[in-house]
DNA sequence: TACAATCGTTAACTTAAGTTAAGAATTGAG
DNA sequence: CTCAATTCTTAACTTAAGTTAACGATTGTA
């Protein structure tokens, strides 16, 4: 399971077998069962994830609703707003599925900075690959339709859609349940015709 | 003008006499007329752009139909995908106003960063920063309606409203024209009562 | 100043999302 | 296996956004 962080980093820094035992001792790799709670809204915590396999989600609960607005899977890193902040987490996240992922201590990355400088390097590739993959999603969805959204994650996320409750889906894609379940039949319609 | 910048680099890190002299001597500072585009649909550019007085927007066209998904005002900073992977740019940005801003070529910001180190200090601040409020407002247009996106703007940004022409704003709102103008007069009903 | 273009609003009508409720299918716990 | 809870879908009705068109106000330009 180590295999596939390492693969992932080696993508952007390489790593000497010293470094990678110095990241194996730290014991940051943890299996959890679907529907564990990581973080809870009002909570504070340092803690960052990278998710190596299964899914995990993010949410709030807006009027005793759930508004699911993010959905990590494999090779993606959540990084919490008040690991940033040090204030009270404004959302919850919880496992979609049984997942594997790290969960490192926002402080611990920084000693590790000092041991791997490299790792700053790949951190700051990373942070400027995934500032431009949230504002380009954001215009996109700014700029379609719920239908069209649904249509686009379709084509780019097309497991999720698989691998995810409809309800969860939904307000992930701006809209109710009710509304999804009207909206696939519509699409169905049009292709069958 | 320029003390302006200064004012703002001031916050995250402290120049010296010579180093502001050397920014200053880049000459990257212009005033543009409103309505003056900066960047075309499928042109290539390096040039990041950081508002000092005035506002410029980012718009799609899709369709034939002018889609922004933000405006930049004083003290924001945009640097346009096309300028980190060097392909054509997939949107147009140009001037809501009369606007005075830098331009650098992002190979330029690369030069001072050597000549000036304390910068990458700056800037891996600013774009953790600027990430953080990126997630804040997708999670926020996400989990809202048109019209509690429109209140919440006239409570986090009440320029913006005044400033921008009613259909540009509506889109970056994600929705047309004529249903901004009944959501406002919806809005002005229920105070009214 | 005069004329054209742009802009903002209103109205009537259409379409799709929100709401409420119900029921079938699936899942999970005991 | 069984029962309860959760999930997904469908339906009927309400509300709001999209569409098309018109019109007055404002802006920019010749």
């Amino acid at each position: 399971m180590q295999d596939l962080l390492f693969d992932f980093i080696s993508k952007y820094v390489t790593l000497t077998k010293d470094e990678m035992n110095d990241i194996t001792s730290l014991d940051i790799f943890r299996t959890l069962k679907k529907g564990t709670i990581l973080l809870k809204e009002g909570q504070k915590s340092k803690d960052e994830y990278f998710v190596l396999k299964g899914c995990i989600r993010k949410y709030y609960i807006i009027d005793g609703e759930e508004k699911t607005t993010a959905f990590f899977t494999e090779m993606e890193a959540l990084t919490p707003h008040c690991a940033i902040n040090n204030e009270p987490s404004e959302y919850f996240i919880s496992c979609v599925e049984d997942t594997t992922l790290t969960v490192a201590n926002i402080d611990l990355g920084v000693d590790l900075f000092i041991k791997i400088p490299k790792f700053q390097i790949m951190c700051s590739i990373l942070s400027t690959e995934i500032l431009a993959k949230q504002q380009i999603n954001f215009d996109e969805f700014k700029t379609s339709s719920p239908e069209q959204r649904y249509l686009n994650l379709l084509q780019k996320r097309p497991d999720l859609i698989q691998r995810v409750p409809q309800h969860q889906l939904a307000s992930y894609l701006g809209i109710k349940a009710e509304s999804l379940s009207r909206l696939k039949a519509r699409i169905f319609e049009k292709i069958k015709k």
